[in-house]
DNA sequence: GATGAATGAGCCTTCATTCAT
DNA sequence: CATGAATGAAGGCTCATTCAT
């Protein structure tokens, strides 16, 4: 948790560095409101947060709230935005680092989405579950392409480790697009579910989840499914 | 249930005023003002719909809404107990019907989910999307006990399946519960996409989505995948 | 309590003779309204009772309501108008016994106002405290005028017994009907008391004040004084 | 207290539409709507005053009301502590001035007492008269409690001035405070009794009446009654 | 006559947004 | 720029009264 918003703030500290110093302050405060509202939004949903509670959360004035964003919509886009470009930068830093083969490296996409899902619950709420069904949201496009900018940008990046998999012949021949797909659903769907099981619908460990999940498209994924799947018995 | 649903369009012949003096104008009414509420609560969410949107849709006036229903929340809590419960039936006509090794029964299980998703995709966004993400349903423990109830059961179903198939070794060992509750996990994220595709996002039909998922996974789970599955290559 | 439905029924039944079979029936549906209305608005208040629950009270449809009745404030006319002819006949009962002096008379008035209270609380709330700051009865002439036309026939009553005092030379010269009006809001006054204290806010019994009250006024009232109070000092 | 009320007339002048930044300002809108409110329930009761009203009264928006004030029940509770409260400082006012015996005593806080009642008739309505009959408010004891305290602690000072009286041998033994309870009592009855002939119900002009009670129980209270009553016969 | 479903105006309260200061 | 008071349009819900049956 903290690891984020350190590399938030020193994010804001370098345009600090570029912009007057009133803009220094004028990004502290915009932070401020968007982590209150981030916070807010994630417990209370979009609807049962208002202005107010945002503002009051950061400790500025309602009005204020309107000298940083357009409208209560805006700043859960931006929020959106912001979410997405975190799981994304996540993403690019692991496949950065040399792995193996590509088991190796869809594993460890799937434990950086973990890993994001549980340091950024907050942020993966608001991309992932908190729109749905929000008519304003799917209606509004300013809204939405930005975030499905950002989220194909990153499936595209899974549909490279499949292909690349495919062209060394470690995964057997499939639609790359199509597997990512599925593979990302898969994913967001075990992460529903350990939303769900907040309230106590079932209670499997998110990490067992996952990697069951993994193991089991990866044995159907993998030319030589043995070595690389463990434990699929328990 | 599905008798229900066939009376949805025999009522639109007899609307005139009519005062619901039988137990089967009452029914008429209180269908209608389901009905309506069922396609706005799908479209534009909880919070986003009215009691007046949805007796104007049913064309009642604002105060008929409480002959039927005591509150907002209790119409949508039928609307889910409706939903899940017509699902339900629906597997266990699936399952009723003669299906040979544990693959089919998988396939046809996913089949039958798909159907749901797709003839009943108000239902579907009203049991599985619209409350998430809103506080307000995941403290009240009244509406969300029979919905969870439902799914659980619907989750049993689906486990006694991958069990009969260990049993009859066709499956490879697994933990059971832990493998079910992955592969609906796996179904809902699938059909997540496909919700938020309907922005535009991906372009792959759900059913190629679905078989690929169910492909995949089979392979992983079969003893003797090379029998049930096809065309994962494309 | 008993006593008072009796005689209310028997006066119906009287009436039953008289008219029509059809009558008689309508006289107990009627009867049982105004029964239910008079507990309930006693208890609830008049803006907090509903037409549904009185005539839930008398096991009648809401409909029904409507045809012994032009509207909800005419039932609450006529429950006034029936509980002060109640009191009325028990003051007119009391007078009408041999009583010796001035002091008995006055003292056995204040007793029957006191048996009224008692026995029969709901209509003294209604006649006494339920209309007041409401806005719709104090200008509601055709409300107002029979209640008004019964209390000042009452006041009449007492005033008779504190002119006879007078002229028997019993009671010291003062203006009767002042004094009438005096001694009635006296009372009134005590049983408000009571009322409030209903909710804690002083816990003298009623009997004794009122007994304080009356021995109080009649010190000032009477010539030999000494002869009729007792138990002032306690 | 008494400053409050001077400024009522006051801010009429000022009348502008201004934002309330100052507390000056903001004790003005408050104020107005108290004013507004005060003289609306007075006049129509609590359930048949609506906010509407009161912010229109006050040449305010609907909205505003609830910047100064939690609910309608709120501001109703802030007027009878308000209310009670100038009763009390004017009963002190009273009693701090020299008064020679018992009999001055007791008869300065008849007039203290009939002084509010026309002075604040509003006030006094709200205190003593409108809450009756509305179980919304005797079972309210946030409500209730502060009214009830004032209440109690002014009939203590009444209770005072008996004790008092009976120590100094003016007057004859008795309960001060079943004595104190009665004498409350008759003066509320009194007051009642002008409330319900503001209909037309009776001629006696109030201060007769009350100096009449006043004399009479006097007469009965004090040891040498002679010397400081008059007027009784007119 | 009797019924009770139907009506819709109206109530209290909330809150995104504006704008005077 | 910053503030936070002000606005007023809804929203969910109730209930006296009507009227088709």
């Amino acid at each position: 948790m903290v690891g984020v918003f350190e590399s938030i703030f020193i994010y804001e500290e370098r345009r600090m560095k570029i912009r007057a110093r009133t803009d220094g302050h004028k990004g502290i405060k915009r932070r401020r409101l968007l982590d209150s509202a981030r916070e807010l939004f994630s417990r209370q949903g979009y609807g049962g947060t208002t202005i107010s509670q945002i503002t009051a959360g950061a400790r500025e004035s309602t009005g204020t709230f309107y000298l940083y964003f357009k409208s209560k919509i805006e700043i859960y886009r931006i929020l959106s935005v912001e979410g997405i470009g975190l799981l994304r930068g996540m993403m690019e830093e692991t496949l950065r680092r040399p792995l193996g083969d590509a088991a190796s490296r869809l594993d460890a996409i799937a434990r950086t989405y973990l890993e994001f899902y549980r340091a950024h619950n907050d942020y993966y709420r608001i991309i992932a579950i908190m729109h749905l069904g929000q008519e304003e949201f799917m209606s509004d496009q300013d809204m939405l392409a930005p975030v499905i900018d950002e989220m194909l940008a990153m499936i595209r990046v899974l549909e490279g480790v499949i292909q690349q998999g495919m062209e060394r012949d470690e995964i057997v021949p499939v639609d790359a697009y199509t597997v990512t797909s599925v593979l990302w659903g898969m994913m967001d769907g075990i992460m529903l579910l350990d939303q769900r099981s907040v309230t106590g619908i079932m209670n499997i460990p998110i990490e067992r989840m996952l990697s069951t999940a993994m193991e089991l498209s990866l044995r159907g994924l993998l030319k030589a499914p043995d070595v690389a799947v463990r434990g699929l018995k328990e």
